[in-house]
DNA sequence: CAGCCTATGCTGTTTAAGACTCATCTTAA
């Protein structure tokens, strides 16, 4: 059974292909919205359970009918159609950067190119000297394309992205034309989980030397594109880094324009055109008067449609306009809501920092509360804490008091056992003030045997939270599955709170799900799962997926007060 | 192709920069 992302890549195709075929703007563009309505809807197996197949926005008769032989056969028999046409090879072509839809039908069309080493094997033989519109400096880019697309990694996690952003911002600093703003947009400003390249803005009075100053920056491998406003640079590995820079009384739109998402501005733009308004990164230009408004901050784009400042994590150009424009945009947890910290390790199981360290760290960040949540021992897990040495931790945390001015919660990360039950008896769980409770073994059960499990822990009285839900790690692990639905149900019935993990590859759970859980009317806290004092700043993360959520303060049990905090805990305990 | 709106058919394509070669193509949000 494929999964939304896979049908949805599969429509992606279809439309890529339709292009080539010549097919009209429409309907391919058709493909195009429903592949983003699919990964945004609930599991399509569902969905055809239901038969609501045909609710979801974007999707008609004829996308409904490929949908269900995508899901039924794995192919579809328009794609069947396509692949007559074209290879399936042909995408590898269109990986390269330079080569779109238009180059590659005619690659294929006239010199048969249909795959990567084709197009190697072409431009090796000298083939394709002397084509119109295919000069030196073009094939020259394709060879370097080509390099790209056989070493580019996947998409890079959104961590590792804002450590180059950090870097590349840092050499611009160094640049001797004086700069006013720097700041990162697009994917990493919405705080996806992984993001596909780095965009850059920056306002400077002499925009030109600050985009040559970038294309110098030693760190980049190759220059793709430098203009006066405008430069784009490989990273080694292929990571793209895009700085724009306009003058600073347009930072306003420069910032709304680069943070997108493509959709919400299109959909933005296309909403601006009904209004006689022209919206771009230059200004919003009146088309009756002729006026140009252009905006020093990025409210003012909003304002200038009669519309609030609508927050990047929410621009996904879903349903967030009509949120904005009815004024019933949600009011987002922010960090400063967070008071405390469910889940952080320490040198006792598999952490690097010392729980003193750990206890001081969290002081630092202003913390009113937090609980060392050590790992249980499990199955064949080395490194946990058997009962007694977690009795051991909770005399030493007494010992130290309130040295530190916060309060340390006692906890355990426990290991949720392949039958549902806990790798701790329900007396040592008793004596803990809160208790995080993960899966850590046994990820490929069934199905229906994970959805059960799940679905025991949550009915143990001592579960507090689920850590980490679905196990998936960026860019490896896709995370074990279960019946999403039943699963946030039991923690809404049963007062189990559900973790946004905020660990670098984790962000467990991931943004759309923790949005289906919020309608189930779950509660959720946003921890760092740190395992040094560093780490502890992964909650950052945790809350932007928490907003991408549309998740409020009111949804948070870390965002509660401790007393609140407690009740939360007591409440279930007494449910008993 | 979907959505609209009731009949069968019509409407609906965001804006802009840069590369390469001189009118498009690709890429970007």
């Amino acid at each position: 059974m494929l999964s939304n992302a896979q049908v949805a890549a599969k429509l992606l195709e279809i439309r890529t292909l339709m292009e080539m075929a010549g097919e009209s703007f429409y309907k391919y563009t058709a493909f195009e919205k429903a592949a983003a309505s699919i990964e945004n809807a609930p599991p399509l197996a569902d969905v055809i359970a239901r038969g609501e197949l045909l609710t979801l926005p974007s999707v008609g008769k004829s996308i409904a009918a490929a949908i269900e032989q995508l899901l039924a056969t794995g192919t579809s028999e328009q794609l069947v159609e396509l692949h007559r046409r074209f290879p399936p090879s042909i995408l590898e072509v269109l990986a390269v950067n330079g080569i779109g839809t238009k180059t590659a039908a005619t690659l294929y069309g006239d010199f048969g190119i249909g795959s990567l080493a084709d197009l190697e094997a072409a431009i090796a033989d000298g083939r394709l000297l002397g084509v119109p519109r295919l000069g030196p400096k073009t094939i020259e880019n394709w060879k370097r394309g080509i390099l790209a697309v056989k070493g580019r990694s996947v998409r890079t996690p959104l961590a590792r992205a804002l450590a180059v952003a950090r870097e590349a911002m840092a050499y611009l600093r160094g640049c001797p034309a004086p700069i006013s703003r720097l700041t990162c947009a697009g994917s990493i400003r919405r705080q996806e989980a992984t993001v596909g390249d780095v965009d850059i803005v920056c306002t400077s009075d002499d925009a030109s030397a600050v985009t040559a100053y970038f294309a110098a920056w030693p760190e980049a491998e190759a220059v793709l594109a430098e203009g006066p406003t405008k430069t784009s640079i490989w990273l080694a590995g292929g990571l793209q880094i895009d700085l724009r820079v306009l003058p600073d009384n347009v930072y306003g739109n420069l910032l709304q324009h680069f943070t997108g998402s493509r959709e919400h501005n299109i959909k933005l733009r296309e909403y601006a055109v009904r209004k006689g308004l022209r919206v771009s990164e230059n200004g919003v230009l009146d088309l009756r008067t002729g006026t140009n408004t252009i905006c020093e901050d990025e409210a003012q784009v909003y304002e200038a449609l009669a519309m609030p400042w609508i927050p990047p994590e929410l621009r996904s150009g879903l349903d967030e306009i009509d949120l904005a424009v009815s004024g019933t945009l949600p009011a987002l947890v922010e960090l400063s809501d967070v008071l405390g910290d469910f889940h952080m390790h320490c040198t006792w199981s598999d952490g690097r920092g010392t729980l003193e360290e750990m206890i001081a760290a969290a002081a630092a960040r202003g913390y009113a509360y937090h609980a060392i949540s050590d790992h249980s021992q499990g199955r064949g897990r080395r490194y946990g804490l058997d009962p007694e040495q977690l009795r051991e931790q909770r005399e030493f945390v007494r010992s130290l008091g309130a040295k530190y001015g916060i309060r340390t919660l006692c906890s355990s990360e426990v290991d949720i056992l392949p039958d549902g039950s806990l790798d701790y008896d329900d007396r040592t769980l008793a004596e803990l003030d809160i208790v995080v409770a993960s899966v850590h073994s046994a990820f490929d059960i069934s199905r229906e045997a994970m959805t059960a499990r799940l679905i025991r822990a949550c009915e143990n009285p001592y579960v507090t939270i689920i850590g980490h839900p679905t196990g998936r790690m960026l860019g490896g692990f896709a995370g074990y599955e279960f019946d999403y639905d039943a699963v946030f149900a039991a923690a809404a019935r049963t007062g189990t709170a559900l973790e946004i993990d905020g660990q670098d590859l984790r962000l467990d759970l991931p943004a759309p799900l923790a949005r289906q859980a919020k309608r189930h009317g779950v509660t959720f806290s946003v921890d760092s799962d740190a395992h040094d004092a560093a780490g502890l700043a992964n909650v950052e993360l945790a809350v932007g997926q928490a907003r991408r959520a549309g998740l409020t303060k009111e949804d948070i049990l870390n965002a509660r007060s401790l007393t609140d905090v407690l009740a939360f805990v007591a409440h279930k305990r007494e449910l008993k």
